[in-house]
DNA sequence: AGGGTCAAGATTGCATGCAGTTTTCCAGTA
DNA sequence: TACTGGAAAACTGCATGCAATCTTGACCCT
């Protein structure tokens, strides 16, 4: 975090992901500026550098507002992900996992492993798993070398629920929860073991499945929460967002 | 165009694409607002959002400068853009063509035969093969009724030389050049056919080996170029952009 | 001659001021 | 009460000023 800009952005960010603001509140330059200290010339600037990242839409001479998201542009958004990642893993697959990746690969599984064999008893594995589960992402779209790749997958990953760090643990039903990172997990090794034997294109399919099923599961998470205490606050998430 | 940072950025964006400055070229705020009218607040903001479009690289405290384009960058980002197009071919497909995009798919299909049939002896033939290529891409994009999709589609177009509008037309090989071109008129039939006949993975890949088709034709011609007149300039496009 | 130091100039980062537009609110009217 | 008109308040868009940082270049020392 080089310059204040960019504090005040992140925190902009953070307040607006976490949803502080609802859908399509205005943003005042005033308000923000006094909200998170500094001159309007610094809102300005996190908003405009918001806007690109899609979080908050510009109308001329009015200023800015809340981007508000529907669940279905989220679902949209994580099938886009998996595209990529797809094509990431297409890409590593027929090249060749190279023996460095293929080390690093392993050791992220073998660390996975461990945690859900213990069952998520320990206090913060929760926290570990995201951390994990983000390096294993990761690391295949880095191992597949295209940098355009790896950038619209960093902005799809700023959209609210969309990265692959964005996984809802409900906590009410615990059992289903783990059950579905099983099953996440079952992904994962398949996915490393077709980048081993170059198959493209089954390692594409995976990935493509592994997005879609993360969507469902987020899906069916926020309903049964919405239910619960929460409002159907949406770009908020006070759920997610690790 | 609403306000006046708009026209600056827009200004500038041509600029940097056009050429006019070199790779890694320095980018002073100062420099930028005499050269394009305005203040420094405006050049700031407009470095700013070319940043976020990748046009731009920003140093702390020291400013900005043009983001160089390596050739086999540009090859990634239209592979990633044929990626995310064959996912849009795909999703109409599976969905089915609405009456209305079959209509539409079936005006610039006939639009565009007529064109090739009267081999470009137009004056402003060129021209209107770019729109229409556009177009077409835009509307299979547009039909896939997804937004994130679009997006990214989007940024990527940014980047120089990966927009479908970005045809490199050789003009030192007519021949040659008509030939690609007919060549890709035959994928975008082919594809049409494809969504038609609701075969998703069909149209995908079709969408996919068109965008490869794409950059080895911009690399050939942007070799055979680079023997003639002009420099290695690169994120310089004299050539297209039209 | 080569290299290091430091001051002057140049540039970025941020705050504030001003003009023009939009929004709000209240008084007056039907 | 519901609605219209218009002025005041609020806000955006842009320019400029000031402090902090970086760059340049000349001078001095070895």
């Amino acid at each position: 975090m080089a310059t204040h800009v960019d504090e005040v952005t992140q925190e902009l960010r953070e307040r607006i992901l976490s949803g502080a603001y609802g859908a399509n509140d205005r943003l005042a330059e005033t308000a923000v500026a006094d909200e998170l200290g500094g001159s309007r010339t610094l809102a300005r600037l996190a908003l405009a550098a918001l806007e690109q990242e899609g979080l908050t839409r510009r109308e001329p001479n009015r200023g800015y507002r809340v981007r508000g998201f529907t669940l279905d542009e989220v679902t949209d958004a994580i099938l886009v992900r998996g595209e990529l990642e797809g094509m990431a893993a297409r890409t590593v697959a027929e090249r060749g996992l190279s023996e460095e990746t293929d080390k690093q690969l392993a050791q992220l599984l073998h660390d996975m492993d461990e945690l859900i064999d213990k069952g998520f008893r320990q206090l913060d594995s929760q926290a570990s798993w995201l951390d994990l589960n983000a390096e294993f992402h990761a690391a295949i779209i880095s191992a597949s070398g295209n940098r355009a790749l790896r950038d619209s997958i960093q902005q799809l990953s700023r959209l609210p629920l969309v990265a692959s760090r964005a996984v809802v643990f409900d906590q009410s039903d615990v059992a289903r929860s783990l059950s579905s990172i099983r099953r996440a997990h079952e992904d994962h090794h398949a996915v490393v073991d077709a980048m081993r034997n170059r198959e493209g294109s089954r390692a594409a399919a995976i990935m493509r499945e592994h997005a879609r099923t993360s969507s469902r599961n987020k899906r069916m998470s926020i309903d049964a929460m919405k239910g619960g205490l929460l409002g159907p606050k949406l770009p908020g998430l006070d759920l997610v967002d690790c």
